[in-house]
RNA sequence: UGUCCGAUGGUGUAAUGGUAGCACUUGUGAUUUUGGUUCAUACAGUCAAGGUUCGAAUCCUUGUCGGACAACCA
């Protein structure tokens, strides 16, 4: 038996630790999305975490909307969440909403006032910011903090009948104005919000705060592991100080935090996303330049090639700044494997075979993937008129241009060899089209005769194939860190202008038909997927990712 | 000039006191009816200075650099 050491990252160390020594038993994990916005890339990141976490341990894992504030909240946030979690290829053992717990949440609230560790405060919340100063000054107490907690508790009660308005007061736990974690300085607990809730409704006009609500639903539901991103790191003192008022089983989650993800060439933040979308710098949540999950699957990326990526960063405490190249390198590796190979031209160049019978048609057999012998072969048909890439040819070629030249000789995938023997422009010079012959004994694309032909180009008949829309997507943002910017600058200013580029290529007849989400590899050019904008009149694909391309790094040179 | 966190090739991530490894990127070569894939190979790293130790990426001290925190957001 071959021994298989796989590496554990600092949370899987964490974990064996605690079911090594008995701590745990099981262990449960959850996935904590706000319902305000889409799910991005970093958030499949903290999803394969969570739930990969379950599958390793053998535990379980939550889903838990973390919808304590109303007014950001919508249902069309928590549809899509789900749809991508689930597409991701996850099952959370147990759907819940932090707004399941109001009623707990408030019940311990009066607990906390009646200890006298919490307190109804009066005061403007420009007054509360100006008293807790600066982390490195003493804060000042509020006046209302050691007021009677029969008071408080009469005044908390109004709060939720809606005796008193927005922001005339909320009720703070009280803790250390002095702490040197600001945080701990007299943290607000509740907030009058008379807003519908997308859950409860009208029954409540005061709403948790995050840091009173997070950790308590995570004890309510057992969580073990509460793992969160870097910038909760400062919660933590606050997060246990809350569980320590509550805890009476012993049992509780440990908060644990890891770096977020950062690509190059985009940003992460769901503020800027939903910038994007509402001023429709994109088209929108899922448009395919977006790191949303949305925008990823419609752009052609399959949830394996999303989870080996998780699975590739790693996790760690440290910043991190992931090459989007890395991204490319996953979905190009999955779809290597999976996707069946057509002939799509791109840029088309008209190509006349002048020995070819002009009413003469026959038909190849062309391999479906050669990856994957069990994917079969189809027909491709050839005539004497035909299309070829228009940069698959050089007029002033050099030694290194294996394709079509003048006098020069190529092979047309899984066809015949063809000789260019003129070259036809118009008025202002632009070739229009080539004079071609071919070698009626190289069919199939082999010689009799043994003569090698480096290059090999891919072609469509002009008498079969079919019209499609292409869109062709680039980098959103010019800047490798849009976020790394200088005064005066915002990250719109590096948008990229060219990060869509629509053409109309010419495709082989066998994908006319083809469906919504069909993907493929154009040979030579990269990977395609068939778009939802896709109608009867129009057939759109969407350039998932090019192929590598070695040539244009040594035609660069 | 507060508290907390972090620092390993260009980018990520392992090694938990005992040979610094893996992936991506990059270079070179082989194979190839995709300049794709695949294969081989090379380049390249422990933030710094002290200390503990037979032995330090790992432990200690100091420093340097980077990040987080001062919403009635999460």
């Amino acid at each position: 038996m071959e021994e298989k050491k796989e590496s554990l990252n600092f949370i899987e160390q964490i974990i064996t630790n605690d079911l090594e020594t008995g701590k745990h038993e099981k262990i449960i994990t959850r996935f904590p999305p706000e319902p305000n916005g889409y799910l991005h890339i970093g958030h499949a990141k903290s999803i394969c975490l969570n739930f990969g976490l379950k599958e390793t341990f053998k535990g379980k894992t939550n889903l838990r909307f973390d919808d304590t504030n109303p007014s950001k909240e919508e249902t069309e946030y928590v549809e899509s969440i789900m749809e991508d979690v689930k597409w991701l290829g996850f099952d959370w053992d147990n759907l819940y909403y932090a707004s399941d717990y109001f009623d707990q949440l408030y019940d311990w609230a009066v607990m906390l006032i009646e200890q006298g560790k919490a307190y109804v405060d009066e005061q403007s919340p420009d007054k509360i910011s100006e008293q807790r100063t600066n982390p490195t000054t003493n804060g000042i107490e509020s006046p209302f903090r050691n007021r009677p907690i029969e008071e408080s508790l009469k005044l908390f009660a109004e709060m939720k009948e809606g005796k008193h308005d927005e922001g005339s007061m909320v009720l703070r736990a009280k803790i250390d104005m002095n702490s040197p974690n600001m945080h701990m300085r007299d943290p607000i607990m509740y907030r009058i919000m008379k807003k519908h809730h997308h859950r409860t409704g009208d029954k409540w006009c005061i709403y948790p705060m995050y840091d009173y609500a997070h950790g308590q639903s995570d004890y309510i539901e057992g969580i073990t592991h509460s793992i969160c991103t870097l910038e909760f790191e400062v919660h933590r003192p606050l997060y246990d100080w809350f569980l320590d008022q509550i805890d009476t089983t012993g049992k509780r989650p440990r908060q644990i935090e890891f770096a977020r993800l950062n690509l190059t060439y985009t940003v992460m933040s769901k503020r800027k996303l939903l910038d994007l979308v509402t001023n429709k710098y994109v088209s929108g949540w899922d448009d395919p330049r977006m790191p949303t999950v949305s925008g990823l699957r419609r752009r052609g990326y399959t949830p394996e090639s999303i989870r080996n990526f998780a699975e590739r960063i790693g996790v760690a405490k440290r910043e991190n700044m992931i090459d989007v190249g890395l991204l490319e390198y996953m979905i190009r590796e999955d779809l290597n494997k999976k996707a069946n190979r057509y002939m799509g031209v791109l840029d088309p160049l008209k190509v006349v075979i002048t020995n070819y019978p002009e009413d003469k048609t026959e038909e190849f057999d062309a391999k479906n993937n050669p990856e994957d012998e069990t994917a079969g072969t189809r027909k491709v048909s050839f005539s004497n008129t035909i299309y070829i890439e228009r940069d698959d040819f050089m007029e002033d070629a050099p030694n290194k241009f294996f394709r079509l030249k003048p006098g020069g000789e190529v092979r047309l995938r899984y066809a015949y060899f063809i000789k260019c023997e003129n070259i036809i422009k118009d008025a202002d010079g632009n070739i229009t089209e080539l004079h071609c012959t071919y070698d009626p004994e190289s069919r199939g694309g082999q010689s009799p005769d043994g003569r090698k032909v480096k290059g090999t180009i891919h072609w469509v008949d002009s008498k079969t194939c079919v019209d499609a829309e292409v869109r062709l997507y680039d980098r959103l943002f010019l800047k490798e860190n849009p976020d790394d910017l200088d005064e005066n600058e915002t990250y719109l200013d590096y948008l990229n202008p060219d990060s869509l580029q629509i053409i109309t290529a010419k495709i082989e007849n066998n994908l006319a038909d083809a469906a919504v989400g069909t993907t493929v590899q154009f040979e030579r050019k990269g990977y395609f997927c068939v778009d939802k904008d896709s109608n009867s009149d129009k057939q759109v694909w969407n350039r998932t990712v090019g192929l590598k391309d070695s040539w244009s790094k040594i035609a660069g040179k």
